[in-house]
RNA sequence: GGAUCUGUAGCUCAGUUGGUUAGAGCGCACGCUUCACACGCGUGAGGUCGAUGGUUCGAGUCCAUUCAGAUCCA
């Protein structure tokens, strides 16, 4: 209880320690306080140089919860309680990434209902009661009904992240959260795009596309996956005109009938003769140039392949570098067409095409396969091998490549100054650790196109576009409609452009919507923006921009972090953020990432349960950024341990009179500490500050807590051993201040030390004998008790030597409490005057009536050593 | 194929700019219910630092080669 005390300013409390100090509770009681208090809170009345922000991964709130999340998310933690404590106006603000297929997903199972963006919007709509069970009863409904329902249902799987994030002790101003889907976001991933169309950052295309056809949707560079699969080389050839046989090896012969060239490398002897003559197509009759270029590999199957629109990305280089015709054959329904194409002109031909007209590129491979057995054309049989293909990373299926118009970000995929521009960005950044800037490098000089941004579903943020139709109902895409920023968010589906009835959508001389959204991304990329409410109000915007950091994994550097950069490059001319840290993963004990499909994930309430949030914490705080972890609960159980050490030794230390006043904060009160052990301590806790400080300037909060650690540990089991008799008041009242002061003094550093990782443990303590929270509190510098810091030597001479009694009394098999009647302890000269020292406290702790200090030897030992008599 | 990271005690890891005898915790062995703590305390055993070669008075640390594992990119 605090008492007030007239006359005084700083009210001396007397401190209340519990009879037994646990960790239960203790997140309820002081999370409650700590909102109570305002703690957390981001104080907008400030200027940049005093702010520290922090763009917080905004979690998939109907994603699951796991260890991961427990580990990354209080590695930022650690750093914004850092960087608060000392002096900075922390910005850490949360938001809630419900733009995308998980929702989307989700809330169609959850409610019955599927989007349809060309449906008009209904007011006051309510979902089904319960779910049709068949998917073709479901209701369809407009995108913004969707959208709608949407912020409904996450705002649900959002509290259960908020509950956990709190339990974890996250010190996120709860009042600045943001959802990637609602209308501020909305807003603001619109308004970032008319602003990158503007300034011709963005820009529509006709292109060949990387398309999913499980999603029907074209995906960007960044989402594919390669995947190794089997496949094998099939060996069929095409005829010259003089009717010479060119065998070509491909895995995919059923793209025959798209073939438009044949290709091998410029120097490549065995096919020199035949660049610029045409070929024949087998099966199909169909006349094509052999071509060269540098990309066809020697070495790969026969050294010429065909090329076809389009197989791969490399078809579209060759299709575009070589200025090829345009023969696709496959739709976005991943089937051949319906139609036989006009190139192929032969009676045979045709008819052969028509074995294929409709059919999946599964079957369509198998048609072509039989049909060139039944003639005879296959040479051999196919080769199996395994190779990459790429993936969509979300699907199934293997991407197709088909040509449609797209809307794209310029990000220095196409463009040497850009990509250069891009790479300087990069460097801007400090990254945490500092290797991980080599992932960014590499993905950036591996573009090979500019990022594209729209997708073919229904649910996200709008592209908010229109475009006019000329009298004839042609679409104009070189003049879209933008709306004013007034307008936004807007839904083109069902919103009419200015100067346009909603009448007129989709009739001659009138306009289209935009169907498409954009891809989640390129959303989130814009998280520093939406949470630091950018064009909503620039004066706070300025404040908190470019971030200080951006916490993250290094699975998303290329997606997430890139485009953060390329869209603050492009919005603001500037980095997003100065600082990155990068986060590893966690493993399993065997060493595998932990994942759902492997059944190996664990439940972060019951860890959190059984070991109690500063385990956990201290689990995550002990992993150096950007490494992999594995998933150990010893972990936990060390930081339990230390947690409940600290509450005891804390109990102790207010047990033995140690109270507020006795911190030494100045020189008169460094006087006090008279005792060359005592002065001893401060000294180590003088350094301890200054290099802990140091590791967490430079982000290495964990090297930072393995020295406080083991400081603590020093101090509780040598250096509390050996005052215990002074704290008493065995050895006078001078000698007993002397310990109290040192003793406060380091309690009152050592709670602010391990205050970013241990949270609840060290404000518990903190609230026993102080007022306010730790984490209100300053960070601690040596400024105070430097005057009363010695010669730091004498603490581990003493401790030396008291582990040489220790030793000796378990080699003579006798309790350590054994009286030592007398004994000789040979110590090196140069320990000699620190031990005797600190003589009476050696004594007391060691229980010995008589030692006797003797010089020589390279480490302490203790002989001639007479025991008392065991008591009765 | 290109890039990055990792390899240190049975296990998990730390080892700052090269500097005496390589550290911690867990686990293990032995002992102790000592007035903060048995969710504790004390003591001890345990390593040719992945391998080879080099630079240096001196290498776990720097360089080269190599082996093994992981990740990113193509």
């Amino acid at each position: 209880m605090a008492e007030e005390i007239a006359g005084t300013d700083t009210p001396i409390k007397t401190p209340d320690v519990p009879e037994k100090p646990a960790l239960e509770g203790l997140e309820d009681k002081l999370n409650a306080a700590w909102r109570e208090e305002q703690v957390y809170h981001f104080d907008e009345d400030t200027d940049r140089s005093q702010v520290y922000s922090i763009d917080t991964p905004p979690p998939t709130a109907s994603g699951s919860l796991h260890v991961g999340h427990m580990f990354s998310y209080t590695q930022t933690d650690v750093m914004a309680r850092y960087k608060r404590m000392s002096g900075c106006n922390v910005f850490y603000p949360l938001g809630w990434d419900d733009n995308g297929l998980p929702t989307e997903r989700r809330v169609q199972n959850y409610y019955g209902v599927r989007c349809d963006p060309s449906k008009p919007y209904i007011e006051d709509y309510t979902p089904p009661e319960k779910p049709a069970k068949n998917q073709r009863d479901w209701d369809v409904i407009s995108r913004r009904n969707f959208i709608e329902l949407c912020e409904a249902l996450t705002v649900e799987d959002e509290k259960v992240f908020e509950d956990l994030f709190t339990r974890l002790g996250l010190s996120v101003d709860w009042r600045q959260t943001y959802r990637t889907i609602d209308d501020a976001s909305r807003a603001a991933s619109q308004k970032a795009f008319i602003r990158d169309v503007q300034s011709g950052n963005a820009y529509t295309a006709q292109a060949p596309t990387l398309w999913d056809i499980t999603f029907r949707t074209a995906v960007a560079q960044a989402e594919l996956e390669a995947k190794e699969r089997p496949g094998a080389y099939h060996r069929y050839p095409f005829t010259t005109a003089e009717g010479e046989k060119v065998f070509i090896e491909t895995t995919r012969p059923e793209l025959l009938p798209s073939c438009v060239a044949l290709v091998a490398h410029p120097e490549d002897e065995r096919y020199k003769p035949l660049f610029g003559k045409t070929v024949t197509s087998p099966l199909f009759g169909v006349e094509v140039e052999v071509k060269a270029h540098q990309l066809a590999d020697p070495e790969k199957g026969s050294g010429i392949a065909m090329i076809c629109t389009f197989g791969d990305m490399t078809d579209v280089t060759w299709w575009r570098e070589l200025q090829l015709p345009t023969r696709a054959l496959i739709g976005r329904d991943g089937r051949f067409s319906r139609e036989t194409p006009e190139w192929i002109t032969t009676e045979q031909g045709r008819a052969n095409y028509e074995q294929l007209a409709g059919k999946t590129v599964h079957s369509a491979k198998e048609a072509v396969v039989e049909m060139l057995k039944a003639e005879d054309l296959l040479d051999g049989e196919p080769k199996s091998i395994t190779h990459a293909v790429h993936f969509y990373e979300k699907g199934d299926k293997p991407l197709e490549v088909v040509t449609s118009r797209q809307w794209y970000i310029r990000n220095g995929g196409r463009d040497a100054d850009r990509r250069e521009q891009m790479l300087a960005r990069g460097r801007e950044i400090t990254w945490h650790p500092g290797f991980m800037r080599s992932r960014y490098e590499n993905w950036v000089e591996g573009l090979n196109g500019d990022w594209l941004i729209s997708r073919q579903r229904f649910f996200g943020v709008p592209i908010p576009v229109w475009y006019p139709l000329d009298e004839s109902g042609e679409l104009d895409y070189e003049n879209p409609i933008l709306p004013s920023e007034e307008q936004l968010p807007v839904d083109p589906a069902s919103e009419a452009p200015a100067g346009y009835e909603e009448s007129q959508r989709d009739a001659a001389g009138g306009f289209t919507g935009e169907a498409d959204v954009l891809d989640t991304w390129a959303t989130s990329a814009i998280t520093p923006h939406i949470a630091g409410r950018w064009e909503r109000e620039n004066d706070f915007f300025e404040k908190v921009f470019p971030y200080d950091l951006r916490p993250q994994g290094h699975d998303i550097i290329r997606t997430w972090l890139f485009a953060s950069a390329v869209r603050a490059n492009s919005l603001n001319g500037s980095v997003p953020w100065t600082n990155t840290a990068i986060s590893g993963w966690i493993l399993d004990p065997d060493r595998k990432k932990m994942s759902k499909s492997k059944g190996n994930v664990v439940v972060p309430n019951d860890v959190l349960d059984k070991f109690g949030t500063d385990a956990v914490r201290y689990w995550a705080a002990s992993a150096k950024l950007g490494a992999d972890t594995a998933y150990e609960e010893g972990q936990f159980k060390i930081g339990r341990r230390l947690a409940i050490k600290l509450l005891n030794a804390s109990k102790f230390a207010f047990g033995m009179g140690v109270t507020e006043e006795h911190i030494v904060t100045d020189e008169a009160g460094a006087g006090v500490v008279t005792q060359p052990l005592d002065r001893a301590l401060l000294a180590r806790l003088k350094a301890l500050v200054e290099q802990v400080t140091a590791r967490f300037e430079d982000y290495d909060y964990a090297r930072a807590l393995s020295m406080t650690e083991s400081f603590f540990w020093q101090f509780t089991d040598d250096y509390v051993e050996l005052v215990k008799d002074r704290a008493y008041g065995g050895q006078g009242e001078e000698a007993q201040a002397s310990v109290r002061a040192a003793m406060a003094t380091t309690l009152d550093t050592l709670l602010r030390l391990f205050a970013p990782v241990l949270p609840f443990a060290t404000d518990e303590i903190w609230r026993w004998w102080r007022s306010g929270s730790v984490h209100a509190a300053d960070w601690p510098t040596a400024a105070g008790f430097e005057t009363a810091a010695g010669e730091s030597e004498t603490l581990e001479a003493v401790a030396e030597a008291l582990a040489a009694v220790r030793r000796a009394k378990s080699e003579a098999e006798v309790k350590q409490r054994h009286a030592i009647t007398s004994a000789t302890l040979t110590l090196p000269q140069a320990q000699v005057t620190h031990v005797e020292s600190a003589l009476e406290d050696l004594k007391a702790a060691t229980k010995a009536e008589a030692l006797t200090l003797s010089a020589g030897g390279e480490a302490p030992e203790l002989s001639q050593a007479e025991y008392a008599a065991p008591e009765a």
